[in-house]
RNA sequence: GCUCCCAUCGUCUAGCGGUCUAGGACGUCGCCCUCUCACGGCGAAAACAGGGGUUCGAGUCCCCUUGGGAGCGCCA
């Protein structure tokens, strides 16, 4: 019992998964999930000078990091080329399109004379109703749609609503390139149409390629598939997304600490909403996702809201899964901590049991690293000049009591030193988190007083200093 | 330049002619909790771009202006 429901996403490999075509993605395996339909991956790699092996791995892993999986096999488009070319050349037969021999030159002229004269720079069917045999021999020639010219061309969209072209103002679109390779306009349409795809969702950036491709569709005699074209992501200053606001990879994003179920809750919510609700499930997504509730105005990208969503699902995500998280982190931010990629098993055990602790104060990965800084500082443990000169008094008082002791912390484990400031903190009435953070701010001096002053507090007046030193002359 | 799309707090948005003295969330600012930070709780400031219509009544419908955006390739 198959549903007729088909998706699709549709990346060019020449790049990473950026942060609209993730959404792009999110949002056809949220439609095709809701009607219980599938959703294909198609890589569009007809550009062979662009297209690369590391850009297609990077949104393959792109879309496994965020849980977005396809159904059935990733299809490329370039493998397809001899079916393209067999449909130009039945449109060629049936009338539809016909050779334009017109040069580069000519095609430049062109639009730079439209352009000047204030018209719209379009092709202007020049070979349309020219006899071939007029073409120099030899020469080469592109296949070009004979569109409609007069007329319209309506798009029903889900999210634009009716859209309207005049067929006048859409020109002769190439199918087929002098060299025999199909072009974007008619793959696009070919495959789709081959794959049974009936719900293109994509940006609306392609919005004025939907009324061209509704005429290959048309010149064909194909059914058009339903559209939904969803407004563009932009960067915090209302401008076009660019890699300082945030079109990072998503490997960027996991690089800075973010969690796949945050990020996908965060970009589920640019642009759609379902009445006030600001935090889904993945399968309250997945039930409540329409495309009518899309709406048509573009989205900035604001990292405050995405890092107070992922603090939320930290503190609600198991401890050994956000362990995995770090670890997942580890090849690329590792190295700046002296960690790398698996983590010793001890250690890692240590980290799951720090994480209840910890995990209440962390917004990133990225944090709840360092907060356990304590467990894998380097020894001997010592502390930062400067941030002993921001103490108080008081503070400094208790710093000559701990400080012979602190500095006199040898080669030490994890589990050890976890062991012994779980112990400063319970015995304390603290919790973890609130001696953990101090302890990393005292022995960096990366963070103000406060913090600092606490740890000091708590280390100075615990009666467990007596058992940390007896730990730290035994081993 | 031409075509198309868009326009509610700083940001994401609710609102589908009257229930809007415009709701929620993030952020910001106060207060509480607390040995700091964070979490949590309470509260505050903060928006219908402007102008014309239509209507008994407009944030909600229409038009114009202004301001954004996208597209205009033998790129995708």
């Amino acid at each position: 019992m198959s549903s007729p429901v088909v998706t699709r996403f549709a990346p060019s490999p020449t790049g990473y998964l950026h942060i609209g075509g993730a959404r792009t993605a999110l949002f056809n395996w949220l439609y095709a999930r809701h009607h219980g339909g599938r959703m294909l991956l198609r890589i569009e790699d007809t550009d062979r000078e662009r297209s690369t092996q590391g850009a297609i791995d990077a949104i393959i892993e792109g879309m496994r990091w965020l849980g977005l999986d396809w159904d059935g096999e990733v299809i490329f488009q370039y493998a397809r080329a001899e079916r393209h070319r067999e449909v130009a050349e039945s449109l060629l037969a049936s009338g539809n399109a016909y050779r334009c021999y017109a040069t580069a030159e000519e095609l430049a002229e062109m639009r730079e004379r439209a352009r000047a004269e204030g018209r719209p720079s379009r092709y202007d069917g020049r070979w349309r109703d020219r006899d071939p045999a007029e073409a120099p021999a030899g020469a080469p020639y592109v296949i070009r749609l004979r569109a409609p010219t007069e007329g319209e061309t309506v798009v029903e969209d889900a999210v634009q609503g009716r859209v309207t072209w005049a067929n006048r103002d859409l020109d002769d679109l190439v199918l087929l390139r002098s060299d025999g390779t199909p072009t974007y306009m008619l793959a696009v349409v070919v495959d789709d149409h081959d794959m049974g795809v009936t719900q293109i969702i994509r940006g609306d950036d392609h919005l004025t390629n939907a009324a061209r491709q509704t005429q290959i569709y048309r010149a064909l005699g194909w059914e058009v598939p339903a559209m939904a074209h969803i407004p563009l992501i932009h960067g915090a200053d209302g401008a076009k997304l660019s890699k300082r606001h945030g079109a990072l990879g998503v490997d960027a994003y996991r690089d800075l600490g973010y969690l796949p179920s945050a990020l996908r809750n965060y970009l589920v919510r640019l642009g759609w909403s379902h009445g006030d609700q600001e935090v889904f499930s993945t399968d309250e997504m997945v039930s409540a996702f329409d495309l009518k509730a899309i709406g048509r105005s573009p989205a900035r990208f604001d990292f405050a809201k995405l890092e107070n969503l992922n603090g939320l699902y930290i503190r609600g995500a198991a401890d050994a899964d956000l362990v995995a998280g770090i670890e997942a982190m580890l090849p690329t931010i590792g190295a700046a901590r002296g960690l790398s990629a698996p983590l010793p098993e001890l250690l890692r055990e240590t980290f799951i049991a720090a994480m209840p602790g910890l995990k209440e104060r962390a917004k990133t990965l990225i944090e709840l690293l360092d907060s356990a800084y304590y467990l894998y500082a380097a020894r001997p443990l010592a502390l930062d000049e400067k941030a002993k000169g921001l103490l108080g008094e008081e503070a400094r008082a208790r710093l000559a009591e701990v400080l012979p002791v602190l500095e006199a912390l040898p080669e030490w484990n994890a589990a050890a030193t976890e062991a012994a400031v779980r112990h400063f903190a319970e015995s304390s009435g603290v919790k973890l988190g609130q001696v953990a953070q101090p302890l990393r701010a005292a022995l960096t001096g990366r963070t103000t007083s406060p913090p600092l002053f606490d740890v000091l507090a708590v280390l100075g007046r615990n009666e467990s200093l007596a058992r940390l030193r007896d730990q730290a002359a035994r081993s």
